[in-house]
DNA sequence: ATGAAAGCGCTAACAA
DNA sequence: TTGTTAGCGCTTTCAT
């Protein structure tokens, strides 16, 4: 309860326990082989001290920090627009690394200077592992990573085939499939799309799985390309409009976008759905408050980050699984 | 650029290039009083090895980690909801952090759990600064921080009376006044608000402010009351539907829960703004895309983000100045 | 069950 | 300018 303005270490704590520090580490790491009587001496002077473990010394003997990156490589205005695509790998992560014990370290890497940051903090061993989610172009930090034997783990099929590293994603052609089904069976017959950022999987793969769908279904692909913003969906979709005016129907390969594009449509004059059918990607939580609610095909993202999570872990070579410090 | 799996120390980077440990150190941490030659020498020896300085053991002396952590008292979900004042923080902390050369350490503590987690980290010494957003209640931890040393800053007049923490905060107040003086400029006499939640200082303040704005302008309190969720924002409208019938304008002390409110008018055949005013607070993005687009409150919230850090760093007692690393 | 002692990898006096 | 040396605070054999 003392307030010390100096950090008392562990030999201070044993001095006035008195007993030897290796016993004190002991107690302080929830050892059962101690003496209940100078289990309760070494709690108490811990308490009266006001005592707490410096981290930086503990793991330079151990080893580990017992916390986890998440590397965000965006900025932090994308990161936290409404994309749902990041909460919900966070809290995939989060769930998951409670439940382990381990703390999560969310860095963004929104310029070159914070991407190297985060290189250094990474590499110099400040985190067990990392994890990697909405990656651009071809990255290499993940390869470079992996290769020093840091555990890492990557949210969606990394461009970059220089390394190894293993990934989680789901099955965008599946997801875009299902889409385009449904609107043909809506009667559909001029669908266009509204397609991610080309240096990301995402938007690769749910274009080529829009492609996909299309040929099977006969008819013409009609294609305007956006980054996963509001924005540039209200701009592709202005830009649909221009190029194929007779479109009925028009797949978003994100939520995000298909808000945008229904802007443009309301501003165009077009009914949704009546002129035109809209439907979204990734079951955002606002795409129940647009006018008219958007229709938007799920995406588990949830569990991606549980299962990054649970690969990461998998994959640490080191894993202490002891009893809970009970400091 | 050799790939080795044992990670090599600064004594083997020493030995290769020749030098004693300390030398090598100094190339490392870029002293300029190293003779050229060898500063090659080491440099040349830190590639070949593939050498990472161990941040555990750096810190373990110099008493530093160079990072910052942003604590957010909720949960992941609630952190990526679309309530813009997340990213505004985090925008205004990264891009001052950015330009000190710090790394940033988010946080969040949705549950008891990972509260003390946190606790532990910080205490621990992972960082060497600690902020806090969005804070519930009386939360005990700035105090604690604060009395151990650790410098520590809170957006937002912290509730707990106990301890004497430096924060940054907006004159809430204001930014009501001017809300509801547009309202009843604009002829509205039946003036209801939804309120934030009870136990935070902005869900407090804006309640206050809207409180006294009415009562100068002579009119009747309405007030139900959400916590910032968009949900909460619809069933709070419905509320006051139900109580105030005849009201013609809703000051929502934040945009999400306006656009909650927004919904339940639509549902309710109520015309925006024909009918009900609706007025915002925050200046979210998506308010542009509601329908119609959103009347809302500007707040500075990325300025509070950038003077946290300002008041943190200002308030390090060894903040180091020195040239950067060059490896 | 407890203590003595070595050492994790690094920086920073102090000497030379 | 460079090297020697003494720790930073902790965990962990190895004895006892």
């Amino acid at each position: 309860m003392t307030a010390a303005r100096e950090r008392p270490t562990l030999e201070e704590v044993a001095r006035r326990a008195g007993v030897s520090r290796a016993t004190a580490s002991r107690v302080v790491n929830g050892s059962t082989t101690v003496a209940p009587s100078i289990q309760d001496a070494v709690r108490r002077a811990v308490r009266e001290l006001g005592y707490v473990p410096n981290l930086a010394a503990r793991s330079l003997v151990t080893q580990r920090t017992e916390s986890i990156a998440l590397v965000l490589p965006e900025t932090a205005t994308r990161v936290f627009s409404d994309d749902p695509l990041f909460p919900g790998i966070v809290r995939g992560v989060s769930q998951e690394l409670e439940a382990a014990e381990r703390q999560l370290v969310l860095m963004m890497a929104g310029s070159a200077a914070s991407h190297d940051r985060i290189e250094r903090y990474a590499m110099g061993r400040h985190v067990d592992g990392v994890m990697f989610a909405s990656m651009h172009g071809m990255d290499p930090l993940p390869g470079v990573l992996a290769r020093i034997g840091m555990p890492t783990v990557c949210s969606g099929r990394p461009l970059a085939a220089t390394a190894r590293v293993p990934y989680v994603d789901v099955d965008h052609g599946a997801g875009v499939a299902s889409a385009v089904r449904h609107l043909v069976a809506g009667g559909r017959r001029r669908i266009a799309t509204i397609a991610g950022p080309q240096d990301m999987v995402a938007g690769i793969d749910r274009l080529a799985g829009y492609r996909t769908a299309l040929r099977e279904s006969r008819n013409r692909s009609i294609v305007a390309v956006g980054d996963f913003t509001r924005e540039s969906g209200a701009v592709a979709m202005r830009q649909l409009l221009d190029d194929a005016p007779a479109l009925d129907a028009v797949f978003v390969a994100s939520d995000l976008m298909a808000d945008g594009a229904l802007r443009t449509l309301r501003e165009a004059g077009r009914r949704v759905p009546h002129d035109v059918a809209v439907i979204g990607f990734d079951d955002a939580e606002f795409a129940r408050y647009t006018d008219p609610p958007l229709t938007t095909v799920r995406q588990p993202i949830i569990e991606i980050g549980r299962e990054m999570v649970r690969l990461l872990l998998a994959a640490d070579p080191r894993a202490r699984s002891s009893s809970p410090p009970n400091w």
